[in-house]
RNA sequence: GUGAGUGUAGCUCAGUCGGCAGAGCACCAGGUUGUGGCCCUGGGGGUCGUGGGUUCAAGUCCCAUCACUCACCCCA
């Protein structure tokens, strides 16, 4: 038969749920803040993402799901939300109703890695973007709200790291003596590290193999060549966190994989989930409005990774799913009519209603109604039809009433609307 | 792209030295001619991932291949 698509992933019940609760209370949530949902389209031009990640990242380079398009355009599934979102934003002039601009988005990202723990090659982020403010409160205000989401829905464990990219004013010269000292031990470095020199020095900084920590032991922090602007931002970032009781790690050799960040980068960390520790991750790209065609505006955002959260969230969440109100249970074909018409009313009228048509014993009936928890069944044969009624029988008391049939949803309202959920 | 591990019933997994394909759970039926759970009895369900090879004989040994998992890489 035919099988799913190495690294895409069926997500079926019950953790549908876990997702529903997830995704509602991310709207419910970063809508109090102020965020209004903007939903972009999955696929857009390559170019975009070519542009504003950056050409030589990996994404780029290997990881992205492109074809051709209609005449000469190239097309490609998004890697990422964010490009997308500046794309629309400039597109629609989204800056000329209101200086400040926020969104949220919930969606599917592709990319072609090997699939592993926490990472498939369609995954789901959970993005927040502002556009239109530079103040560091903005960055503040943006993790706290991130924090507090992952609160909501009862994460532990979590570390907020935090850094400062700088700016083209003052990256530069850290790149610079980056690379100076890095060049000088290149036989300490691994491969792909010696590649990283090359192309993005402050990649060797996250490295993980000993002998790269070491070369790297003595390395220049970005934090050391910040700019004036930069550092007093970095700095009201942080103490606007510390006003809000946010707690946080200053990890100077935190790096974003995507070109366009500057100044506040952050990630935020667990150890539950093996390799892929981040589960969400964020920052600053002032420039990259302006660098996709609009106008200059600064912007921050962070993306948080569903499929990872969600991990961390159905281990501690109880996968109970609430069974049915009423099953109606019929014998014969007349007491499946009725039943059909019934259940139709009473599902119509708010209850979870289920009936079952397939004709088998009551004996049969009655053991599919317990295994799907039903509160309630409504037992329908040739004795209540002649009689027009039914029989409601408590699952959790097995207690029974007969109820007349035209007043069957009032009546089984009233006998399920003391019963817990 | 690289490395390691794992593929046997719907699920979780046994399967010894190469000798009839198994268990638990789940599902279905019966144990009460109209009443669930607990218990008892019975039943259905298999391309042993796939293809080749060795052998009288392969789930088991060999080769290839695919898939999954984890890790590297990268990132959310």
């Amino acid at each position: 038969m035919i099988q799913l698509v190495r690294g895409f992933k069926d997500i079926l019940p019950p953790e549908t749920s876990v997702w529903q609760h997830v995704e509602n209370t991310a709207r419910q949530h970063f809508e109090n803040f102020g965020f209004r949902e903007m939903r972009p389209p999955v696929l857009e031009q390559a170019a975009l993402f070519q542009r504003s990640i950056g050409e030589n990242t990996d994404i780029v380079e290997k990881e992205m799901y492109t074809f051709a398009g209609s005449k000469d355009t190239m097309l490609t599934l998004r890697p990422e939300a964010t490009a997308s979102v500046v794309r629309a934003y400039i597109q629609h002039k989204l800056y000329a109703s209101d200086p400040v601009c926020k969104f949220y988005t919930i969606g599917p990202m592709f990319r072609k890695e090997r699939p592993q723990k926490g990472r498939y090659r369609q995954f789901h982020q959970i993005n927040a973007e502002v556009f239109g403010v530079d103040s560091p409160y903005m960055d503040a205000q943006l993790i706290f709200m991130l924090m507090r989401y992952f609160e909501r829905l009862s994460i532990t464990g979590l570390r907020a790291h935090l850094n400062s990219l700088g700016c083209p004013d003052c990256r530069p010269a850290f790149r610079y003596s980056l690379s100076e000292l890095l060049s000088a031990r290149t036989e300490k470095l691994c491969e792909d590290c010696v590649r990283r020199l090359d192309k993005n020095p402050m990649r060797v900084l996250d490295c993980k193999k000993d002998s790269c920590r070491d070369a790297a032991a003595d390395a220049p922090s970005m934090l050391d060549f910040l700019c004036e602007n930069c550092a007093w931002h970095f700095n009201a970032v942080k103490s606007a966190l510390d006003g809000m009781n946010i707690s946080y790690e200053i990890d100077p050799r935190l790096v974003r994989g995507l070109d366009y960040y500057t100044r506040t980068a952050f990630e935020i960390q667990t150890d539950e989930l093996g390799a892929q520790n981040a589960v969400a991750g964020g920052g600053r790209y002032d420039n990259l409005v302006e660098m996709l065609g609009g106008p200059s505006q600064p912007a921050i955002g962070f993306a948080v990774g569903v499929d990872r959260l969600i991990e961390l969230v159905g281990s501690k969440m109880s996968f109970s799913e609430p069974g049915p109100d009423v099953f109606f249970v019929p014998m014969g074909e007349a007491a499946m009519e009725m039943s059909a018409l019934w259940a139709c009313r009473l599902a119509d009228a708010g209850a979870r209603t289920e009936a079952d048509f397939s004709g088998r014993s009551l004996k049969a009936l009655m053991r599919r109604a317990d295994r799907m928890k039903a509160k309630n069944v409504l037992i329908v044969g040739d004795r209540e039809i002649e009689e027009n009624a039914a029989v409601l029988r408590n699952m959790k008391t097995s207690g029974q009433v007969e109820i007349p049939m035209d007043r069957l949803v009032e009546t089984v309202f009233e006998n399920i609307s003391g019963q817990e959920t």
